[in-house]
DNA sequence: TATTAAGTATGATCTAAGTCATTTTTTACC
DNA sequence: GGTAAAAAATGACTTAGATCATACTTAATA
């Protein structure tokens, strides 16, 4: 008889990812943080390996702590009353998600799910806001980090309200490849309508167009970006 | 011969708005500042009256301190490439503007004009960095502020991607009767419209529908909200 | 490797909302 | 108080993009 699921699931997760060798660590709200108190997150930390398409929170819910990305993409979404999903932000490696809720008290105004296989750490509410009230860099590497998304969404609902879908998509294949990295875009089509927030049939029209334009290639559900000064172009301000 | 302009500007300017007698600081970020505090505050700032429609501070300058709203209504907005104002937040009373671009050391994502006539008070950079510093209650409630911006942006945003301008509309009414408390709403169609994310004629003959299925009712350019049951109703979520 | 389900693609149709042109009303200012 | 300018309103027209129906492809699982 085979392994069960959660059997696997914990063995993955016994990775022990320690924050001292964590690779995301340097590009982290945490590199910061002095040796002592980076022992002391490790030892209150819990590491899991998450499957694709895993909630971390859902919307409504109270938080409990913060998670750490190490490896792989979450979505952070608010699903509207109809049940679809717009999509805010894809968080990947080295940031920290879920944080917002927690100085504010309130519930989850958003939800988490991986968009990959992922490891994700946890470190709870009590240990994270500690370590905000005692590490001066920490605390204004978090404001720093509050005013610019703030910044990012402000500028996310100007496009929403003046930019045509197609300028939208351009400018989202944008934002996205600089996430991808090196590798090329991983989203289902229904995920990208929901971030460029369009229906998924315009979506896939438009895609086709920016194909037949020489502006991107898909290798099947994957998206990799051939002319990214033409997409700039299109995207407007 | 009259008064120039400068002196009667200069005249209302010297209303001597202190900390400690303004109304709006229990509404304020500022109160839990001590007495000692708000005194060193009193002594740091600069109060000014503004006629309508001047800037606090434009897209792209950079911050040199904090305005904090005595008396009046500021919208803050972006601009498109095309001129097209985007309102992404109506600030009242109490409210202090333009802290967000502080911490984060870039330039303004937006800008800032009066709606009205407004006694706004200035706070340099310095001052009030060194406040959040040292006062954790401060320091707390911006934290909070912010996280709740970022939350009430993210449904924004869900709202312009999934909702139909006449949704918007509703919901943007019983956003903006709230910030004009016991007043009527005072902005010109064209900012509604900007707020709304619509173009002014549609916005007009939304409007003009609100008006025929009683919901709200116009004097002149001011409208009164009539029913916000109903308003609650056509918004949805 | 068959079978099913999920995801992707395309076509046809409809309408919300944008644009441009013009008129009316309100406000500002000699 | 009269005139000019700005703001508000209405009408006619056009289209981007949503929706619904259906076909095709890739992935998942027995």
């Amino acid at each position: 008889m085979g392994k069960r699921i959660d059997d696997l699931m914990l063995e993955k997760s016994h990775k022990h990812v320690t924050c001292e060798t964590c690779g995301a660590l340097k590009d982290s709200l945490f590199c910061s943080l002095t040796g002592d108190e980076l022992t002391s997150v490790d030892s209150n930390k819990s590491c899991s390996y998450f499957k694709k398409d895993q909630p971390l929170f859902i919307e409504g819910s109270l938080p409990r702590g913060v998670f750490c990305i190490n490896e792989g993409k979450v979505k952070i979404y608010s699903r509207g009353e109809d049940g679809k999903e717009q999509i805010i932000h894809v968080a990947t490696t080295g940031e920290i998600v879920g944080f917002r809720a927690m100085f504010s008290g309130e519930a989850y105004g958003v939800a988490a799910n991986t968009l990959e296989e992922s490891n994700i750490c946890f470190i709870g509410k009590g240990d994270f806001l500690n370590m905000v009230d005692t590490n001066v860099n920490l605390r204004n590497g978090i404001l720093r980090e509050l005013s610019k998304e703030l910044a990012d969404r402000a500028s996310f609902i100007k496009n929403m309200a003046q930019k045509s879908v197609r300028e939208r998509l351009a400018s989202s294949l944008l934002i996205l490849d600089d996430i991808y990295a090196e590798d090329f875009i991983n989203l289902s089509r229904e995920d990208l309508a929901n971030f460029v927030g369009t229906a998924t049939e315009t979506l896939i029209r438009l895609l086709k167009d920016f194909k037949d334009e020489g502006l991107v290639k898909t290798h099947v559900r994957k998206i990799e970006v051939l002319d990214k000064e033409g997409l700039i172009q299109l995207a407007g301000s």
